[in-house]
Order: C-alpha cells, then sequence, then structure tokens
DNA sequence: TCGAGGACGGAATGCGCTTTCCGGTCTCAC
DNA sequence: GTGAGACCGGAAAGCGCATTCCGTCCTCGA
C-alpha cells in the first residue's frame, strides 16, 4: 500500500495536477473555492502526505538545517541544539543532527552530507581547532556558500560563515576581575591544548585580567577539553594546594575553562580528600544546567547557551543574513566554590 | 555558481548519465576501468556532491532516520540521542531530530513531518502516555508503517512500532529489593501523574516489590515529571521526615521515579536544610550521566541509555525487524543516597 | 455592443538522479 | 567456424512535485 500521490488526489477531485498543487502547497495562486474544496475533501480521504523530498527537487529549497554539534550528549550542546530545535520548529525547518565526538575530520564528513541532501543553511557548534585541522570544514562551507547555502558557526570564525560568538574574552576577563575584587590573588588555569580556541580564549583573557588586576597566575595546568580531562587534573592541583598549605600561602583559586572541567576536577578533589572551597577554590564557564544542582555551587559565567542556538538558526533562516545580533551577554555568577 | 550535476560530470567524461550514475553512486554493477576513472576524474575536477534529494526521489529510499525526543537537553533523552546518532552514522544514515517539548500532540506532528520526508523509518524515544492522547501518533505510525516504513519506539508499545523497552519494572523491583536488604521499611513514593506510563511502570513495580518484602509505602507524592518536580515535592517530604523524627520512626526513604526528579528532591532538601541521607533517603532511576559526580551519590538503578539508542536504530535500520535483541539489562547501584 | 484585460484550469516541462531495457561486442565451448 | 551467453555502454522512462505557459471564459469599461 504505497502512499498516495498528487496526481492521485487530483485525479479524485477531478482536477488538473497543477490545481491540486496549489491549493495543497501554499502557492501564490489560489483556485476558485469550489475546487479548492474538493481537493481538500480529496487529499483527506487518501490521507494524502506531500513527499518532501520531490517538492524539494522541484523547488530546489529543502526547507532542512543542518546541526552540526560535538557531543550531544553533552549539556553544553544539548542545549545549544535545544535552542536550534526550537528555532527551527518555529521557523517551520526541520533539523538534520551530527555529531562528531570531538573530531575535526568528522565536522568535514558531516557538513559534505548535508551539503548532498541539499540543507539550505548548516550550523557548526563547538570550538574551533587549528588552522590546520579546520581547513578541510572551512572549505566545504565555503563550497556549501558558493552553491547558495548558508553557513553559520557558534564559536570561533570558520570560512565564510556568519558567527555567534560565545563572549568567552569577556566573560572571562569579567569572571577574573570578580574573583581578584573577592581577594583572590594566587591562581591556577586549568585549560586545554593550545589548539582548542575556546580554551585558549577564556584561559588567555583571563590570564591576562588577572596580571593587570595585581593577581598571579602560578601554573597553567593542560588535559583534555572534558569532564574526565577536569578529573585527570586533580592530583597536580592537590600537589599545589599542598604546597601552598606548605609556604603559607592562600589557597589557589583554579579557573577551569569550561563547567565540565571544573566538574571532573571537584570530583577528582573530592576523591582525595582535598576540600573545595577549603583547600582549593574553583570557577568555571557556562553555566551548564547540570550546574543548578552540583555541590559544591560552583562560581562560573552564565552564557545563554539556548538562545545562542535559536541566535544561529535566526541567522540560518534569515535572507540577509548578517543582521542578526549575533552577540550574546553573560554574567558573572560567584557561588560557594570560590568563597574564602 | 550552481551544483555540478552528474550530467555535467558524465559530459566532461565523455560518458553517458548512466555511466556516471554506477560509478559513482554504489551500483552494483561497475563499469570498465577505464571509464571509471574517467568519471572519477571528471567528478573531482567538478567538485561533484551528489544531490541526496533527487537520488531519494530516484530510489525512493531517503537514508534518513526520524527522531524523536521529549526534551533533547536533558540528559537522558540526550544519551539515547548520542547512542542512535553514532549508530546512524555507522550505518550510514542521517537523523533528523525533533524534541517535542514533552508534548504528545508534537510527537504527532514531529512524526507527520517525518513521514513527509519519507524517512526510511523513525524512532519516537520517552514515555507513553494516556491511550487517549497516543492514539494520534499511533494512527500516525500505523500508517507510516502501512506505507512501508518501520516505527520504533524506546518505551512503552505504541501502535504496530518495534519497542525497545527499558527494564522499568525488573529495574524498580530489584531497587526495591536491595534497599529492603539494606534494611530500609519506609518508604515514599515521588512519582508523576498517571498518565505517564513510566513513572507507573516504576513506582508500581516498586511498591508491589515493597509490600511483597514486608516493606511499606507510606506516602505515594505526584508532581511533574522533571527536575523541577522533584524541587516541588521537597516541602512534602521535609513533613514526612518531620513526621517520622516525631513518631521515632526510621527516616523515610523516597524512591523518585527518575534521576532528575530525585536531584531536584534532593536539591529542595537542601536548600531547607534536611540532610540526606541523613534526614531522609532518596533513590532515583536511570542513572544518568550528571549523576557520576553528584554529591551526595544517588543510589539508583543503571540504564544504558546509549545502548537503548543504538538498538533502536539497529531495529530501525535492520531488513526483518524484530530479531534485534530488543531488551536491555539494568543494574542496581545502592550510593551514598541510601545509606542508613 | 465590442474589445481589452484579468482570472482561472490544465498541459507540459523540468528538478537530478536511478534503473530497466536494448543493441552491440567479446569470449568460449563445441 | 559458429552460436550461445556474458558483459558493457547508452537511451529513455520514470520518481513526485512546482511552475511556466497557454487557451478559454468572464468581466467591465467605453
Amino acid at each position: 500500500m504505497a502512499r498516495a500521490r498528487l496526481q492521485d488526489v487530483a485525479d479524485r477531485a477531478g482536477v488538473s495536477l497543477a490545481t491540486a498543487s496549489r491549493v495543497l502547497n501554499g502557492s501564490a495562486r489560489q483556485p476558485g473555492p469550489e475546487l479548492v474544496s474538493r481537493v481538500r475533501a480529496a487529499a483527506a480521504e487518501l490521507g494524502y502526505v506531500v513527499n518532501a523530498q520531490a517538492q524539494a527537487l522541484a523547488r530546489s529549497r529543502t526547507g532542512l538545517l543542518g546541526l552540526v554539534v560535538q557531543d550531544i550528549s553533552d549539556p553544553y550542546f544539548s542545549s545549544i541544539a535545544a535552542g536550534a530545535q526550537a528555532a527551527a520548529r518555529e521557523h517551520g525547518r526541520m533539523v538534520l543532527l551530527a555529531s562528531t565526538d570531538r573530531d575535526p575530520s568528522a565536522e568535514h564528513d558531516a557538513v559534505a552530507a548535508f551539503a548532498a541532501h541539499r540543507v539550505d543553511a548548516v550550523v557548526v557548534v563547538g570550538t574551533r581547532w587549528s588552522a590546520e585541522e579546520d581547513a578541510p570544514v572551512a572549505a566545504e562551507l565555503a563550497a556549501f556558500e558558493a552553491s547558495g547555502g548558508r553557513a553559520v558557526v557558534v564559536g570561533q570564525p570558520l570560512g565564510p560563515a556568519v558567527v555567534v560568538r560565545p563572549p568567552n574574552a569577556e566573560g572571562a576577563a569579567d569572571l577574573a576581575t570578580a574573583l581578584l575584587a573577592e581577594g583572590h590573588r594566587r591562581f591556577v588555569l586549568l585549560s586545554a591544548a593550545s589548539r582548542v580556541r575556546t580554551a585558549q580564549e577564556r584561559a588567555g583573557s583571563f590570564a591576562e585580567a588577572v596580571t593587570a588586576g595585581g593577581g598571579e597566575v602560578v601554573e597553567v595546568v593542560e588535559r583534555e577539553f572534558s569532564r574526565d580531562g577536569g578529573y585527570a587534573a586533580g592530583d597536580r592541583v592537590a600537589e599545589l594546594a599542598r604546597a601552598a598549605v606548605a609556604d603559607g600561602l592562600d589557597a589557589p583559586c583554579v579557573f577551569a575553562v569550561s563547567d565540565v572541567m571544573a566538574i571532573g576536577l571537584i570530583a577528582r578533589l573530592r576523591d582525595i580528600g582535598v576540600g573545595v572551597p577549603r583547600d582549593v577554590r574553583v570557577a568555571g564557564f557556562d553555566d551548564i544546567p547540570t550546574l543548578h544542582d552540583h555541590v559544591p555551587a560552583v562560581s562560573t559565567v552564565h552564557i545563554p547557551l539556548e538562545e545562542m542556538g535559536r541566535l544561529a538558526v535566526a541567522a540560518a533562516v534569515s535572507e540577509d543574513g548578517a543582521d542578526v545580533g549575533a552577540s550574546v551577554g553573560h554574567e558573572v555568577v560567584l557561588r560557594e566554590s570560590t568563597a574564602r
């Protein structure tokens, strides 16, 4: 039992294919009321469902939106995806999803697959990598735009894509300032490899503001940009805390460049009996939903993740493009984990 | 600058459209090596990208998989989605995503939209609702299957869909048994409205096992099936705890039918100074990733969420269908939150 | 009353690709 | 040497729909 085609509807209604099409699929030109109702009735009786593939081929627009994230199970990305999905629905677009497992080359594959499916636009979410690693996907996006698609990136610039920029530098600087104001002076940076641009932006800006404000970055620890990376940093951070005690210094304040790293770090510290904020102070970045119920409550920079997803989709579906307010706010949130 | 078409490739290679198609798009019949290389070269020079829409129309298979979840930003769903996405990638399928915001009627819309896009299969993830609320989407799925698609549901049966069933009853019963073995006797159920089938399955099975094991369910609290629902239950649970103290009874053990509810509950209890597990014991269900770093560590039933996503996709893409091992394991995990 | 212009339905073309035929060549067994 | 059969490339017929173009009829103004 195959799906009814538009031709079947037209036959049943005793009209031409063209008329049926005009009635059912939002044409500017509407046939007379009598025919309209006949066609609608026939469609209902046959349970007609338009074939979006055929429609896309004929119209050369698919109404599809490609969304590339680095890990859909990570709350950072799933929050952005939720916003993007909701916005897409409001704009009558469907979302094609790809999750790359943080592999830059998988990003390229995903964009290529989206291009094959002739998505109207593609949104790439997540940190950029080194120029070399970004090159293939940048080229792919350039080709995609050249053939009429629109590219949007949430993160750092990539090829010709419109950028929705998380306030990494501003947020990190404000966080540093706030922590300095609280009296912290000795900081540890928990960052990621230099190819992870988001980590670099946050760590760099934080360090700069710390120095400018009279504080000191006593060490930079680089680990994987993930919860487990934070966890892996725990032992080194504990050493630093012990050294501080031995030298009669204030407990160090760790700035983890993402909340998930901060959470991992705190987990390890707890495992080995290092108290937060007693022995070490910890701050993160993003204010992921998970954080709301974390103990201790973690100081961080709030970023409107869902809104960023919405903004990206708005830019992706807008006719002219660049006119979306592609900048978002942020807010430093000091909580228990950095209490002195 | 429009995309090159297959015809352009064929012209450039000096072969027919048919030959170019056979070379580039995985036909069983491969032309001679000379032509193959000519076609490949031409395609590379032109930057040819197949038009998946046209391919789908001609083949009447899209290679698309529709995934319906109730909230992509909820770790339960995003974990399942991650597994589904990974499996889809391995099977060479693309994922169309819809997030319904827990609205049954939005599920219907999503499935209808997927049907319009002629997805090869659709996977619906999440609790079923009342029969009345499920009816529209069930009918939609029936029509979808009748026209050659495959439907899979992760949760409870729905229309003709293949079911990947979370071990709700078994897990809840085992959890009850384990808690009884730990010496707990007085239980409170934190559940959701009866239309939420997952909550009912878990709560019902738990209560049964408790009674059978000589324990007692002293109260059933029904709230929204979410973190905020758990939070909202905090005050009532606190009252029950105080009453227990007043009566000289053991602190009650709350079984929250999902981890997110448990987390919300614990958050509220903390806010009002009720200790877990000191004054109230709390257990959840699912073992969402978030839980790993929660304080106190929460007792729960581990469910292989990613694997369920993978299984669902496996069922969706398999030729014959029902032969996937559509049942998954579970494991009771007792942690600090239920310590006596 | 007559002609111009507009509204309206339908035939036909094409979107880009797959796949079935079809005719021609080549190979091999007898 | 010859016929059967395998193999191979290409022509052409769709897949389901949007849309242009065309012919007809109706309306309205002069």
